[in-house]
DNA sequence: CATAAACCTTTAATAATCGCTCGACAAATA
DNA sequence: TATTTGTCGAGCGATTATTAAAGGTTTATG
């Protein structure tokens, strides 16, 4: 019998991803993979060229649609301020993430090891990331809407921040019963990120008294332009 | 010839923590071990009981450090805000990770897998230090020092601020050109902690006219207070 | 100082498991 | 029918962690 070609792949990847997640990609056998996705264990090396191979073509498929995503918010933002544009991005990210969660995590664990996969990947994407974020924030900065601030800090804590529930999940449930999987979790957690950007990131108005007397009848209108 | 006991445990215990930390428990064995460690192979499980009670004397060591330092701030603080007293914290604790730097890396590595080992560690130490820091979160509301927010949230990034640039310094250097190991990290990363605890934590001086009308007298004194 | 006990280290070997490949077979394609 | 493509079982060669047995060294005891 013989079944589709790209039917049998997808259900290697979904069992490799699964216990990558679980077990970590060393801790992980191909007799695993090959059981829990219902197949012959030589199909692995026949699809992916290996086990290595494996591994490369889900982080691969993974970061392609992460910077994707951050392009996508880059280039067609329609929000006015550079804070709508960040807000916009971290909705974005998050339902990726979440959408895609073992497999963010296991692919965020790996990348804290010492390979030349890793350092290839860094160069490749992370170091593309970081420009997109760093234009971002200094456009912010630029227009007197962020306050200026050690940038680097900053973008390294705004992708830990965005980073933080899909690789620590199992920290999550354990120690504080938050389930990151569920619908439930990214609302609050959104609003969590935002209230950072208004205290951390944004100017706050008290030092411009101007600004501070004309905010409150404003408040409304810039509070819409900015999304809920 | 006999080396001392204790000498050899720490050759291997050493030998360990580097490999481990750039090539994970699993993509590390105990031939590597033993070869870097300049000791025979049978002598790890002479004297850690096989390659997996090496790990548990390893992460155990880590958390019981790591635990004491928190207990001795929370304990023994002199600092009279509750803001001083995390203060304290961070900078307790950001030194004993960067002694430990490859130790704790590996550790929170490791600590993003699913095993049994993970969830004893969670219950054993990380329960106990999710009590101590919303016990202090909390001192810091009932004190209207800090402003309310999710506590659980509030706990989550402050963990996850102090744990970033260990479980990540790969990422740092690579892309960031950023060194944890050096003196030089420590004391502009601390700052910033103070920051985010200024601004995001602790209660805006914006919501209380007549503190905020006292304040510029004070600031050198409350300043002192507080530490540098 | 001599001897016994405890301790540390090495050698050699074991069983288990690892990723991967080969050849046969079946199904689709031409 | 001939060829390509997908699947399978069997098994290869290499490597894994661990241990048992024995040798060497230190320490305690008389």
């Amino acid at each position: 019998m013989k079944a589709d070609k790209a039917e049998t792949k997808i259900k290697i990847a979904e069992a490799a991803i699964s216990l990558f997640t679980s077990q970590g990609f060393k801790g992980t056998t191909v007799r695993q993979i090959a059981k829990k996705a219902g197949v012959n264990l030589a199909l692995i090396s026949y699809h992916f060229g290996g086990k290595k191979g494996l591994l490369e073509e889900l982080i691969t498929l993974f970061f392609e649609g992460y910077i994707r995503r951050i392009e996508i918010v880059y280039h067609t933002s329609n929000s006015s301020s550079v804070k709508g544009n960040f807000i916009e991005l971290v909705e974005s990210l998050l339902i990726y993430q979440q959408k895609n969660l073992p497999l963010a995590r296991f692919v965020y664990r790996e990348m804290t090891l010492d390979s030349t996969l890793v350092r290839e990947l860094m160069s490749t994407y992370l170091v593309k990331e970081k420009y997109f974020l760093q234009t971002m924030f200094e456009k912010g900065m630029k227009k007197k809407e962020f306050r200026r601030q050690p940038i680097d800090f900053l973008t390294i804590q705004f992708k830990d921040m965005m980073m933080l529930p899909f690789l620590h999940p199992l920290y999550l449930s354990e120690v504080y019963q938050i389930t990151a999987e569920t619908e439930t979790f990214i609302k609050p957690y959104k609003k969590w990120m935002v209230n950072w950007f208004d205290k951390c990131v944004c100017q706050t108005e008290r030092k411009n008294p101007l600004l501070s007397a004309v905010q409150a009848p404003l408040f409304g209108s810039i509070q819409e332009k900015w999304g809920s």
